[in-house]
DNA sequence: TTATAGATTGCCT
DNA sequence: GGCAATCTATAAT
């Protein structure tokens, strides 16, 4: 699909975003991320999320509650939570639930589809290292020009916003679920979701094989 | 007020 | 595999 198509498809709704983080994790992939540069697109496939609870989710910034770092979670569904991580990197997550119910779904790896020229010198990378380019958090969010001062509260569901998550036809993923990458607390729940066999997830263990259960 | 760990990455040996 | 970079939230003095 054109780049010029992709930036017209309407975002996923409300709705979408209005369950557990569970269900919305899973079905975002294979699920396309846009960010609207003025004329410029900048869009990845969603290849591997992270579901994050509420107060049953240690490893969740929302498990100790409201704060005015998380506030995003615990509002409507929809919204995008950007945090600042090890004084170099920011993540990216899209609200889930009810206003006054935490939850969320970090987005931790895109394959890179329109933009990708772009995307490529965010990161200081050559397009043909494609791989690199968006293959974990703080790498998609530095792809596509994601900072807590610009993005954190803004709305993707929204056709006017610059950061949208939109449907393209691609249909049906197969779907892995692993245990969530770089915590501690409750690392052994199954809460992270890849496409199974993308080459575009993070870990080095992951290129082009199956990811480990 | 000071210490420490953190939903990471990239460079070093 | 080890570890530095370098900001922030929270726990410990």
């Amino acid at each position: 699909m054109p780049r010029s198509s992709l930036a017209q498809l309407a975002p996923l709704p409300r709705s979408f975003f209005n369950r557990d983080p569970r269900m919305v994790g899973r079905e975002l992939l294979g699920k396309v991320l846009l960010r609207r540069e003025g004329r410029a697109i900048l869009a990845g496939r969603i290849v591997e999320c992270e579901a994050y609870l509420g107060a049953d989710d240690a490893a969740a910034h929302a498990a100790a509650g409201k704060t005015a770092r998380n506030a995003v979670l615990f509002g409507p569904p929809g919204f995008a939570y950007v945090y600042f991580i090890y004084g170099n990197h920011y993540c990216l997550n899209v609200s889930c639930l009810p206003d006054g119910e935490a939850g969320g779904v970090l987005f931790r790896a895109l394959e890179p589809i329109a933009g990708v020229e772009r995307m490529a010198a965010n990161r200081q990378l050559e397009p043909r290292e494609a791989r690199l380019i968006a293959s974990g958090p703080g790498r998609l969010a530095e792809a596509m020009a994601i900072t807590r001062e610009r993005d954190n509260g803004k709305d993707f569901v929204s056709s006017r916003s610059d950061l949208r998550i939109v449907d393209d036809g691609f249909g049906a993923v197969e779907v892995r679920e692993t245990p969530r990458i770089g915590i501690t607390k409750s690392a052994d729940l199954p809460l992270r979701y890849v496409v199974a066999g993308s080459p575009f997830v993070s870990g080095k263990r992951n290129f082009g094989i199956t990811p480990i259960p």
